[in-house]
RNA sequence: GGCCCCUUGGUCAAGCGGUUAAGACACCGGCCUUUCACGCCGGCAACACGGGUUCGAAUCCCGUAGGGGUCACCA
């Protein structure tokens, strides 16, 4: 079947509701990889007028955790990404965590079992690595041979009177062939010789993910699964669960992964891979939203800065590209920075606050004058910040009495021979205003300077880069008409005064 | 190693048998500007390779190479 017929059988499927998922496993913070495919959920739900759900795949007990389930959710409402259904707005197919379904599982595990497409398996830890090791040394696939595939009821009752706790496994049938019509990928087709029978329950009771989510997504009449290519392994597994239980198969749709600079899948060693390490450096959730959206999925037009309504208005898995997408720092940033320079400088200001505060600049509690001050800042840096950690530095710099010119360059612009006297006048300037910070603003500061080059009837640059040095030290910099009310009449007067 | 997926500029990507092969980021140049930045204008740069199919392939098929994923009582 090829991909345009597969098409039209999404967009056809309005007499299935379309409900679609995000599964995290609450093992860590919420990985980008993990935040794209949710996105693509809740892009295809609202598309199609579907639901999107929520569900906690927390069947590993050893690295579950409540606080990563907590993390994840609070990552995904920073993203703007809502749900329907599912943790915490509950919903009609309750309970959404795994471990809260388990008598679920267990009633399916025992029709397996009760159709002999199951079985218990009594094999030690130890004696499956061997097997692995002796498979591996003869050069085959690692699997599992079946062992334990027709057990009699005494041999059965003899490995439990051992204290052996048993695990089920899927009988999976020989030389099969599993085919899938993945919605991005076409057809695949997996043969089931080399697979050998998986566990589905652990010897805890606990249910295996190829199992539970193959449960799950009946029950909760999951009509679409949008994944990670990692997953599309693992398909088959659910497959032949879906068969054999006489169960509906949802529809599948793999998307690619996002990778690192060398191409490898992205990990820590790529740099931050958690929603949260994105929001701490200072990316506005929109952008980041944007940014993922953009990798593996690419909009109809030529406009890439788009609103999550504008995404849902043009989403579509035909717009989903096979090959994998690098993660481009370099765009984030430059798409991050649209986003600050379209943001109202009220919300640019609550934005940075925290940033500031981290640093150290500002207390916990903040006075009007501190707000309107830090309101001044992000109006002279929003247009040269690519993220909002990045005000620290240029708060920073208006801190404190002490300036040295960064290099030499900068130097030798005090050294030049109209310095003093333009120092003199905008001495004389800021000492004719009353010494109070709040009295000066930018339009005095602009007066200010117009003045200057007029009574010294110098131009410009002679002006205005020597009084840059001398309060900043830099070269470059936000308008000097936003730094001198930023510095405040005396902070001027304190840096001219310690330099010359 | 087996199985599976992928392959258009440095990166993201459009393209779905006939195009001068879009666009964006990055980079380079110019303009604007009292600096930098923003903005605007311009430039560099790609169909992995080899066979087919076809009047015609970036587009279809088969190989090769390269990259990736997966092979757990993890998800």
């Amino acid at each position: 079947m090829g991909k345009a017929e597969l098409q039209t059988m999404v967009v056809s499927a309005d007499n299935v509701k379309v409900r679609v998922r995000f599964a995290p496993s609450p093992t860590g913070p919420l990985h980008i990889g993990g935040a794209r495919s949710a996105l693509f959920n809740y892009l295809f739900a609202k598309k199609y007028g579907g639901n999107f759900v929520v569900r906690i795949e927390d069947t590993d007990l050893e690295r579950s955790s409540r606080e990563s389930e907590e993390n994840i959710l609070a990552s995904l409402r920073w993203l703007g990404i809502t749900w329907d259904e599912g943790i915490g707005v509950g919903g009609a197919y309750e309970p959404y965590r795994q471990t809260e379904r388990l008598d679920t599982y267990q009633r399916f595990a025992a029709q397996l079992l009760a159709e002999g497409k199951a079985y218990y398996c009594y094999c030690t830890e130890e004696e499956l690595e061997a097997e692995r090791q002796m498979l591996i040394k003869q050069g085959e696939t690692p699997r599992y041979l079946g062992k334990c595939r027709e057990l009699s009821t005494k041999e059965r009752e003899k490995l439990q009177a051992e204290g052996r706790r048993p695990t089920i496994r899927f009988r999976v049938p020989d030389n099969h062939l599993v085919i899938l019509n993945d919605l991005v990928r076409g057809e695949v087709t997996f043969d089931t010789g080399t697979m050998g029978d998986y566990v589905i329950v652990k010897s805890d009771g606990i249910p295996v993910y190829n199992f539970a989510c193959v449960i799950d997504d009946t029950l909760m009449e999951i009509s679409h699964v949008i994944r990670g290519e990692e997953h599309l392994s693992n398909t088959p597994r659910q497959l032949l669960i879906y068969d054999a239980l006489g169960l509906t198969r949802p529809q599948f749709a793999h998307v690619s992964l996002i990778l690192g600079k060398d191409r490898s899948k992205m990990s820590k060693r790529h740099g931050a891979t958690s929603v949260v390490a994105y929001q701490e450096a200072g990316y506005l959730p929109e952008a980041l939203i944007n940014f993922l959206a953009l990798l593996g999925w690419s909009p109809p037009g030529e406009e890439e800065i788009l609103s999550l309504p504008e995404m849902v208005q043009y989403f579509s898995l035909d717009r989903v590209a096979k090959n994998p997408a690098v993660f481009d720092i370099d765009k984030l940033k430059w798409i991050n920075g649209c986003y600050i320079r379209q943001t109202s400088l009220d919300r640019l200001t609550e934005l940075a606050i925290p940033f500031l505060q981290k640093a150290g600049i500002f207390g916990p509690e903040l006075t009007a004058e501190e707000r309107a001050w830090t309101r001044l800042l992000m109006e002279a840096t929003q247009d040269r910040l690519s993220c909002l950690s990045e005000v620290v530095e240029h708060a920073q710099g208006l801190i404190g009495d002490a300036v040295t010119p960064e290099n030499e360059e900068a130097a030798l612009v005090l050294q030049e021979e109209q310095v003093p006297l333009v120092i003199r006048h905008f001495k004389q300037q800021l000492e004719s205003l009353e010494v109070d910070k709040a009295s000066l603003d930018v339009p005095q500061a602009k007066a200010m300077l117009k003045k200057i080059t007029k009574e010294t009837k110098l131009g410009g640059r002679k002006v205005f880069m020597p009084l840059r040095v001398c309060l900043t030290g830099k070269m470059h910099g936000p308008e000097l008409y936003h730094i001198i009310p930023l510095l405040g009449i005396s902070g001027c007067l304190a840096r001219l005064n310690k330099l010359v």
